[in-house]
RNA sequence: CGGGACGUAGCGCAGCCUGGUAGCGCACUUCGCUGGGGGUGAAGUGGUCGGAGGUUCGAAUCCUCUCGUCCCGACCA
């Protein structure tokens, strides 16, 4: 590609509204633009990055035996009130009324479709396992979109569909998608880890999510010190404590503190540690049904946060877990939040392990402006139900019981979930066994988001002067560029005759033979990202060289034009 | 959806408080010089100030409503 045909649209200043260093150097580097929230063009040179990507993502799904197909983006209400999801769904679904005023929605995932078409062309256990995939755009009107590409409404995801006789079945081919996740996030140069994951609502019996390490990322991931344990802190299990819980030493007695709600104001007040504190939240409670109905405690030490998705897996907790409002509290238990504690509290609690193992500590005593100090379990109140409901933190040990556990930051850019027969069974996607009895079809599902990869690819490759795209997913390999291309005839001849050989030996180009002052073209190329740089000048032709830098190099390096299409070759060809 | 902020040229912003001919930088066009790190001089193009209504002799500026965008909290590839 010549860059005076091509479309380089990058800007010098940050736009205002990105946040985040991939959006800002997306944007800069001309890759995307924002149409509306969170619907993007893909301009030329960001969709030769997305390409790239999708291309990797297929041709190790088909290695995997996986078969690409390809679903409408809009799909019937119907299936989706078969499967139940059409009302469960709720807002993120966006909904689309045809000209006959029938109901679609833009899918938001495909499942539904893919059991529909899978019920109707598969008959017999001999045709499974199968896999199926696409690589297609999905649309889900997401509450807050942000950080441009990365969590975008409208998005392209690889999505896949595995179907199977039985449980070890689908074991086995979870185990292959687990393998080929591996390789695919190997190859596209990322510095990723598959991680355990909470199943959600979804159920199922096992979940990996892939994350891809970043500060910027919206998910914290337990890993541990010793082994390769690594899990979601959502789902990441705070093991109970080990050792006996102290005897008590003081006795309970009630101190003022005025004003001070926060765990950080009482500790401060009354000079305690937040350890020695509990803080006690009250969520809305559920009936035996589910529905709504009263509140209920959740007490945790008070330097730990609450897990709302343990929290809710309680059935005495209602679902989604919404905290009580201060009208609510009050007319439970008579003060505001802040001065709640578990001592005669008067509704049902459910206590963490950590928090059941403190002695003689602090706590709030329903009562406005007052807090207990001293209070011990089993003699100011009694023993408590104890459950996990907190986030592991830093320095916990690990629940594989191998050393401890430190916390990062990730994207998710993967999820592979064993599904079960959730959709089959609603469904009704069966097959006839050896036997001839119909068999309900057992289901996983796994997802890449390709284009929030190449966000992440930023996040993790990138310098002041913008981005360093891995060479897998680079736009160009190669970025050539001529001094003064249109007044040396030397620097042109060169510059076309290498563009030619280069061109001709397979290795993705860019020359850049715009009527740019050097320093442009350095910055533009730098700022895009492309990982090599070969500059023809008239300096360098003198000596019959050219010179190379890699995009992290300190330095050129003079290589001699002679041979230098094969050296070329050999450094970054496949 | 709750809380906060912001909408003025393609991008980044000033002007608004205290109403009186819409500005700056970048980008873009033409010409000159320059030519290995976003160079420079000159001359230009481009905006119904998000939209609607109101107050006023007069509104980017004041008031009301509305739409959009971004940030912080509950969901997900």
């Amino acid at each position: 590609m010549r860059a005076s045909q091509y479309l380089i649209a990058t800007v010098k200043e940050t736009p205002s509204d990105a946040e985040i260093v991939s959006h800002q150097l997306m944007l800069r580097a001309g890759m995307i633009r924002k149409l509306a929230s969170g619907l993007y063009t893909w301009l030329p040179m960001g969709l030769r990055i997305l390409r790239k990507v999708e291309n990797i993502v297929r041709e190790e799904m088909d290695r995997a035996g996986a078969l690409e197909l390809l679903m409408p983006a809009v799909q019937p209400a119907e299936l989706w009130q078969e499967s139940g999801r059409w009302d469960t769904m709720g807002a993120e679904m966006l909904r689309l009324t045809d000209r006959h005023n029938r109901e679609f929605c833009f899918g938001p995932t495909h499942e539904e479709i893919i059991t529909d078409m899978v019920r109707n062309e598969l008959r017999s256990y001999k045709q499974l396992p199968a896999n199926f995939y696409q690589i297609q755009t999905k649309f889900r009107d997401e509450r807050r979109p942000r950080f441009g590409v990365m969590r975008a409404r409208e998005f392209l995801m690889k999505d896949a569909y595995s179907f199977h006789l039985n449980d070890e079945s689908l074991k086995e081919t979870y185990a292959v998608m687990h393998e080929t996740y591996s390789r695919i996030f190997t190859r596209l140069g990322l510095d990723f880890r598959p991680v355990l994951a909470d199943t959600g609502a979804i159920g199922g019996s096992g979940s990996h999510e892939f994350h891809v390490l970043a500060d910027s990322g919206e998910d914290a991931i337990a890993f541990s010190t010793e082994s390769d344990y690594a899990a979601n802190v959502e789902k990441a299990e705070a093991l109970p404590p080990q050792d006996e819980r102290p005897a008590p030493s003081q006795d309970m007695s009630v101190a003022e503190t005025p004003q001070k709600h926060t765990i950080e104001e009482v500790v401060n007040f009354l000079k305690v540690e937040a350890t020695q504190t509990l803080k006690t939240l009250v969520v809305h409670g559920a009936d035996e049904s589910g529905e709504k109905e009263g509140v209920i405690a959740l007490v945790l030490r008070g330097d730990h946060e609450l897990n709302e998705i343990k929290a809710e897996k309680f059935s005495q907790v209602y679902a989604p877990l919404t905290m009580a409002s201060e009208e609510d509290i009050r007319a439970a238990i008579g003060c505001g939040i802040g001065s709640i504690g578990p001592v005669e509290l008067g509704i049902p609690m459910i206590v963490d392990r950590d928090a059941a193992f403190v002695a003689d500590f602090v706590c709030g005593a329903n009562e406005d402006g007052k807090h207990l100090v001293g209070v011990n379990w089993g003699r100011d109140l009694p023993e408590p139900e104890i459950a996990d409901i907190r986030n592991v933190v830093e320095g916990d040990k690990s629940p594989d019981g191998k050393g401890t556990l430190t916390i990062k930051r990730g994207i998710e850019v993967g999820h592979i979930f064993q599904l079960g027969q959730k959709y089959s069974e609603s469904m009704n996607a069966t097959v006839l066994d050896e036997n001839g009895k119909t068999a309900t079809m057992t289901m996983g599902c796994y997802g890449i988001g390709v284009s929030r990869i190449v966000a992440s690819a930023i996040e993790q490759n990138h310098d002041d002067k913008g981005i360093i795209w891995p060479d897998a997913i680079a736009p160009f390999q190669l970025t050539l560029l001529a001094m003064n291309y249109n007044k040396s005839d030397a620097v042109r001849e060169t510059a076309d005759k290498l563009y030619e050989e280069l061109t001709a030996a397979g290795i993705d180009l860019i020359l850049d033979d715009r009527n740019e002052r050097a320093g442009v073209m350095f910055a533009d190329m730098e700022l895009i990202g492309i990982p090599h740089r070969i500059v023809v000048g008239d300096r360098g032709l003198k000596n019959g060289a050219v010179e190379y830098k890699g995009r992290r190099d300190a330095d050129n390096q003079d290589i001699p034009l002679d041979g230098l299409v094969d050296w070329i070759v050999q450094k970054i060809g496949h």
